[in-house]
DNA sequence: AATGAATGAGTCTTCATTCAT
DNA sequence: GATGAATGAAGACTCATTCAT
């Protein structure tokens, strides 16, 4: 990695962390360019504004987590098996990588991420619904409009995840399975 | 309702609008003030600060939601049908009041709501944990931790009426009932 | 003493000592109103204004001082004993009235305090001025101009009560007249 | 001087102007930014706070007048001598800064001080408290607590100045030597 | 390319004063 | 006469953004 891709990678690091710290409106660009050891102009330097910078880290998060969660995809595994990686994987990731949780949690719904960077997001859902649109055809889960069935079977796992950060429940492997069981019974036939 | 009590409303209702609107920190109080019609000093006649209207405001709306999820409660129904009632108040409760669901979407996270005000809302879901407790010990749904069992219940309720709010999805009585029914297979035994 | 003269006097004792307490400026007149136990509008119907209740405070805890100041004074005694009777009771009216030293050692340079007001406090040294021209007269004192005489003869009673009051020394009857002689130290000739 | 010790320079200078001409609370921080010819934002690059813009001001004040009152002082000088040399160059200091004395006057009691200022000022009489300690020690002053030595013998000091700035009187170095001999005979035994 | 001092519009908040009851 | 809710102008302070070095 280049040294300015390592100025950049910085940055988007630092800005991550102290806007789940302290908020997007509590995390001055003045505090990221000190936390991040580089000047303020610099940050301008490789993104135009604030803005961008919150809607380029919302979209390279959202990158993240669409390359983890086909990891060991076996697209000609039973429809159940291909289920559960990608939920397997989507938990694990967010475990992995709580910052960028509760970052994508917080600002997905905020004015600040542009419908762009929204739709952009909405990509990774891509091959969650081909699946669903497969198992639908197959009859192996109810019938109802597609939307429905992936905003059923995906809601638990957002909420599991924010439960563990806060402490409220402690997620392990085994624990992982039966919530993504609980998801998958939500919605097979 | 004496004037006094409409005015603390109207600056209370003016202010959920404008922050569902424009978020938190583009409604300036200022605005609020002159959309609610009165002068800024007035509202810090009845909220001492920005915060605390916000934390007000987020109290009663969780306090609503309180009072109506046990809408035709039937303590001696059966649990099933308990869960569908409370389930199914949620929906219609958030499907008549968008914005007060987008404003608990979006600040329950929000550092602006103190931990008490989040400790409060958290005694919505006193009586559903009770029905849950009740149905694990009668064997009718899995057995896992009970806020596990809570988290995974609720989940897809946030997720489809925010999926309804913003056009993804079209919820009617009909698939809300698919939704509940869902919601109630991903826990039943 | 009439109920409209108590409430008149109420209000103007709590103004002093709030705004001792807290300053001019943290001393808003709805705490005043409050801490006197009267309204707001009550204030207002015996002082036009803020300004004016400062200043017709300041003008009457100046006119206690010019009240008790001649207390025991006898024209015909000699003129060092004339002296050592006024700077006495000038001490003992300071430090048994802390409040009204501290309110006008603080606002008499204030801009609140109007130039009218200052000149209704200055007539206060009108007959020490006048003790100390005859001083003069009879040779008892200095040759010098007659202001520079009361101006020295009497910093060092302010400086005093405030050390005192300030807790960096501790004045008894004893040292009082040990200070008053080094005042008359200072101009005896 | 670097440019941003100037524009520091500046600002402190302006304040002092303005806070001595109007008043603390009706020197704003935009009217100070207006007339130093600097935006208001940099005055916070500076100054953490108004109060600590006022409190730094204090200090260096203080810190000017205390460089001063020891210019020509000889240790070795008899005492009578060095009192003199003290209270000379502090009338001087003072006719010279009219704005310094004006300020260190109406702030020094203010609660906008800090009592860490307030402790920093204070080691302006560190010198002249020791030479009161020798005097009395070598019997030449009056038997009394040093601090109420040096409280009368400091007090004509500033009502001189302050009579001097309102035009009460007229001081010249004829005056001074005056006014400081009458403050030695105040003391001394 | 990198820096960070400088800017000033935009926030929240306070408070003297008014006036309907 | 008494009240205190209502007002809004004014103040301290923040922070995204610019630009001279």
């Amino acid at each position: 990695m280049s040294d300015e891709q390592k100025k950049r990678a910085i940055i988007l690091k630092t800005t991550l962390r102290l806007v789940v710290e302290h908020g997007l409106e509590s995390a001055p660009m003045s505090l990221i360019a000190k936390e991040a050891g580089v000047g303020m102009g610099t940050i301008y330097h490789y993104f135009p504004s604030k803005d961008d910078l919150i809607n380029v880290l919302y979209r390279e998060l959202k990158q993240a987590v669409h390359e983890n969660m086909l990891r060991n995809y076996d697209y000609n595994a039973p429809i159940r098996e291909r289920f559960f990686t990608i939920w397997r994987n989507l938990f694990h990731h967010y475990l992995k990588h709580p910052l960028d949780f509760l970052f994508l949690e917080q600002y997905s719904i905020s004015p600040t991420i542009t419908l762009e960077s929204k739709a952009f997001g909405f990509k990774l859902w891509a091959e969650p619904m081909q699946l669903f649109e497969n198992a639908q055809h197959q009859q192996v889960v109810k019938e109802m409009p597609l939307y429905l069935l992936m905003l059923i079977a995906s809601a638990p796992l957002n909420n599991l995840v924010r439960g563990h950060l806060s402490n409220q429940i402690k997620l392990d492997d085994g624990l992982i399975e039966v919530a993504i069981t609980a998801c998958w019974d939500a919605i097979k036939r």
